[in-house]
RNA sequence: GGGCGAUUAACUCAAUUGGUAGAGUGCCACCCUUACAAGGUGGAAGUUACAGGUUCAAGUCCUGUAUCGCCCA
């Protein structure tokens, strides 16, 4: 073995390996028990981002420690189309080539995307693997796939003869540059400084006029009315007169409804039911007309006057107020900050527009959804995310479904040309199951369905559904969907809604959300922004020059250039090194407590990548000393060599406890420190020191051998789960020595918990001795060449324990001899749980030094006695505190006493030399 | 406006049902001791955001305030 732990070299032969050999594939036919994780399908488009790194991490931590545990692990890969996004990708390319979409046609566009899948559509499936993921790569899906598709048909028709699938006019958010539909979650709302104007809409007959308040005066066009509250003494008087659009020659009426806030604006609201959805609400309400004033593309149409048709939104606006100006109709501009809706996607405003929709009705299905939660059929982890998922369902709003794209699931509807709509799986089985004859003219519905609706479908579509396989009834429902909180509406709960209906069960039994991971400062990570860090770059480190290369490329905003370069190169001086997935994935695990923000420090990645390097050194002790001796088959029954087992058996109740209840950071943390400050910092040390025994026989050593190789081992298959390429490579290169007869440490069984109540006081003595001595060393400043003697007062079990493991002493604390004299020369004194340790002058010591050591160390003493003695005289205390407590404050102030009263005769002594 | 969450060492984070605050990194001192300087040994560092309350006991429970963040209107 090499010195240093090196990464690069072991990680991609052992993930090779382990798909040559398909340990990751689950055999249906076992009768182990199952359990099961599907990953949600990162975007087809997409590369792994940190967010992928750490929640894939977890889902793999928990499929290895479940295949080790006995279970038959199913971890189902595959990815999402993902129909925005991929689109717009392909457009992009096209774009280069001087081509639309609309140019080559729909069909064209479709292979274009295939095409475009299939070259660079795996590159996240190629990341995840360098990750280590043990997903079954022989069963990935894509939401795209033939049968998938034939699925989402399926439910589609299937809903949609239940009546909960519906089609409707109605207003919708619609993106003018994508020229789509988008549901209410694709929305990100922002308040943004804007305008308020007040305008004047004058009556010809009454020569009166009314000033209504509006943030949007370009919509006026689609004016229908001027709403004021009857309430409202100023205005309630004009409810039924009629005023006139300005520069139309149209005439609308003041209607009287509550929903007008008397205090907002000018108290007169004007009404817009085809570009507002509260306006829309009004007007059905009052059987208003709808008059739309916008084309798709985000361009004023026919029913405006001809000088505004044409326009965009924002020119419009600007002409029509110098006109309103003009014409004195415009009476004041005030500031206004108000909320902007914009796409999620492309960061444009989004219209209210007027459109033929396909809608899924959700109350229903969501009140079902609901129940499976309150009777913790499904268990949100941490629990009070079920607070966000009950308040989202018991508001739920008709979901729209359809998208005026051309890459998704085509709305399997035809349309006769009365626009009389058939729904079927293809034109044939409609045309069958109407009676339409060949004659009939039959249009398909040009749009896709939303991505969720299909991936909704994940977790049993993947299984085979609507076939009834041997994987969907092993496999489903799951065991547990690992994601984050911002998807429980997109998606959680959707799926929670259509398995429920369409498989009457749940698609999981518990919900794991984990945190978002943040850069450094607790910024969101996003290319904007240029604080991106990519995992694999962390894995294999990257150059300062690469890394601002890569933080800069396609910027939005080519300013921001500068900035994210300075910043990058103050944060990173020299690169990213090469850390290998195993620390980042420790890291991940570490990071993965109940929060809800992860502020990503690299500092930890170090430092767990140097844990591996401290395991891969203490393995590499372990091997050179099994060169040199000849191991044996047979136990130890040697006190350290039970003891060490007996602390992992502690660690591995812990570790398993907190495995099991998705607490990863607690995880990584009871066996970071056993491996490093129990394993390597007492029991390496101790068995070095045996091993080097010349009083030792080949026979005792050869246990000691075997004691250090099986404990290693455990430890290795206990630690696979999260760092997974380094315990294949260790465990692999101790294969001669531990004998298990296995292809991969990830076929072995985890350690079975042995339970022991034997305390080994002795070991305990030892370690609090060694750590007593040095610590007095290095307050005496006492170079580590300068042995010390040690003198006890009594010959008592202590004398006796020290001088049995003498060896220790020698050689991790420096004692040369350790003597009992009843009346000890004039000493240091060093203070230990049961004892008092004395160690001679003899010159070596400055009294000084320890006077001053010993009158701190009694400052503490009193301290603490204070506090306990204070407790302890409290009746209160004794009367309401658990019996427990109480003695063991007790035991602690009479320690405490004990030790003040040895330092201060100790005082006392010194005093007289 | 409604809801949720956060605030603990210089930084990034922990702390089981309330029982007297711990890691990693950084810092200080000493040490290249034959697994590991990506290391060893020892050490310093906290009025747990603030103000009240409940309790024998509060980082933990309750109320309020401040700051920050997210979600929904």
């Amino acid at each position: 073995m090499k010195k240093i732990f090196e990464p690069k070299k072991i990680e991609k032969k052992w993930y090779i390996y382990w798909e040559e050999n398909k340990l990751f594939s689950p055999k249906v036919s076992s009768n182990k028990r199952p359990f099961s994780i599907m990953i949600p399908p990162p975007n087809v488009t997409g590369s792994l981002h940190m967010g992928h790194g750490f929640q894939n991490t977890l889902m793999d931590t928990l499929s290895r420690y479940k295949r080790l545990k006995g279970f038959e692990v199913l971890w189902q890969p595959g990815t999402d189309h993902a129909g925005i996004a991929t689109q717009l990708v392909v457009e992009r390319n096209l774009e280069q080539k001087g081509l639309t979409r609309e140019k080559i046609g729909r069909s064209k566009f479709e292979k274009e995307v295939w095409k475009w899948k299939s070259s660079s559509g795996n590159i996240i499936s190629s990341q995840l693997k360098r990750m280590g993921a043990s997903l079954d790569w022989n069963r990935e899906k894509f939401t795209m796939d033939k049968d998938f598709s034939d699925a989402v048909t399926e439910i589609f028709c299937s809903l949609y003869e239940e009546g909960l699938i519906y089609r409707g006019y109605r207003l919708v958010n619609w993106d003018v540059s994508l020229q789509t539909a988008i549901s209410d979650l694709e929305i990100l709302s922002e308040e943004e400084n804007s305008k308020i104007w007040h305008i004047a809409y004058k009556s010809k007959k009454t020569n009166k006029s009314i000033v209504v308040a509006t943030t949007r005066p370009e919509t006026m066009f689609g004016d229908v009315a001027i709403a004021v509250n009857p309430n409202d003494k100023k205005y309630k008087n004009l409810i039924g007169e009629s005023f006139e659009v300005p520069f139309c020659e149209r005439s609308i009426e003041v209607i009287g409804d509550k929903y007008v806030d008397k205090s907002f604006g000018t108290g007169c609201l004007k009404i817009t039911p085809a570009h507002d959805f509260n306006d829309f609400e009004i007007g059905k309400k009052h059987n208003l007309p709808i008059i739309n004033i916008l084309n798709k593309n985000g361009l004023l149409n026919e029913n405006v006057p001809k000088k505004y048709q044409n326009l965009s939104i924002l020119n419009a606006r600007k002409i029509l107020l110098e006109d309103l100006q003009n014409n004195g109709a415009l009476i004041k501009e005030l500031n206004h900050k108000h909320n902007v809706p914009r796409s999620e996607r492309t960061g444009e405003i989004l219209e209210p527009m007027l459109t033929k929709q396909w809608y899924l009705k959700s109350e229903r299905l969501a009140q079902d959804a609901i129940k499976l939660v309150k009777d913790k059929k499904i268990e949100f982890i941490p629990n009070n995310w079920e607070k966000t998922y009950f308040s989202w369902m018991k508001d739920i709003k008709d979901w729209c479904i359809s998208r005026q794209l051309w890459w998704g699931h085509r709305i399997p509807a035809w349309y006769d040309e009365n626009d009389n709509v058939y729904v079927g799986a293809t034109e044939e089985a409609v045309r069958k199951k109407y009676n339409l004859t060949k004659a009939q003219r039959l249009e398909r519905d040009e749009d896709v369905l939303d991505t969720w609706f299909s991936s909704q479908l994940w977790t049993f579509v993947t299984l085979g559904w609507p076939k009834k396989t041997k994987f969907l009834q092993k496999f489903h429902p799951t065991s547990v969907l690992v994601t984050g909180f911002d998807i429980i509406f997109f998606w959680v709960a959707r799926m929670i809604m259509i398995s429920n209906k369409f498989l009457k069960e749940v698609p999981f039994k518990e919900v794991y959300i984990h945190g978002l991971v943040r850069d450094g400062e607790g910024e969101k990570m996003s290319k904007s922004k240029g604080n991106i860090i990519d995992p694999i770059d962390i894995i294999d480190g990257i150059e300062l020059e690469s890394l601002i290369d890569k933080r800069t490329a396609n910027l939005i905003n080519p300013k921001q250039k500068q900035k994210i370069k300075k910043k990058t190169a103050k944060e990173y001086p020299n690169g990213i090194s090469p850390y290998g997935t195993d620390a980042i994935r420790f890291t991940f695990c570490s990071l993965a407590s109940g929060s809800r923000d992860i502020n990503f420090d690299l500092k930890r990645v170090e430092g767990y990548r140097n844990f591996c390097n401290k395991l891969w050194n203490a393995s590499r002790f372990i091997l050179l000393q099994c060169n040199e001796n000849k191991i044996r088959k047979d136990t130890s029954k040697a006190s350290e060599d039970l003891w060490i087992l007996s602390e992992f058996n502690k660690t591995l109740k812990e570790y398993c406890m907190h495995l099991e209840s998705y607490r990863f950071d607690l995880a990584t943390k009871v066996i970071y420190e056993f491996v490093w400050d129990i394993y390597c910092d007492w029991y390496i040390e101790f068995c070095k020191t045996r091993l080097q025994d010349k009083n030792l026989t080949e026979r005792d050593k050869g246990l000691i051998l075997n004691s250090l190789v099986t404990s290693l081992e455990s430890i290795l298959v206990v630690l696979h789960p999260i760092i997974p390429f380094i315990t294949e490579e260790i465990w692999q290169q101790t294969k001669k020595y531990h004998n298990f007869n296995k292809k991969s440490i990830s076929q072995r069984d985890f350690p079975k918990i042995i339970k022991s109540k034997k305390s080994f006081k002795e070991i305990e003595i030892i370690k609090s001795t060694v750590s007593g001595i040095r610590n007095f060393r290095a307050e005496m400043r006492l170079s580590p060449k300068v042995k010390i003697d040690l003198c006890l007062d009594k010959k008592n079990k202590t004398f006796k324990i020290l001088n049995n493991y003498k060896l220790y002493l020698e050689k991790l604390a420096g004692i040369d001899n350790i003597n009992h004299e009843s009346n000890p020369p004039p000493s240091s004194i060093i203070l230990i749980t049961d004892d008092r340790l004395f160690v001679p002058l003899k010159g070596l010591i400055d009294t000084d030094k320890e006077t001053e050591r010993n009158s701190e160390n009694l400052k503490k003493l009193n301290i603490q006695y204070e506090s306990l003695h204070k407790q302890l005289r409290n009746e209160k205390f004794l009367n309401n505190a658990p019996k427990s407590l109480v003695k063991e404050r007790r035991r602690q102030l009479r320690e405490i006493k004990s030790k003040i009263s040895d330092t201060k005769n100790h005082l006392k002594v010194l005093k007289k030399v």
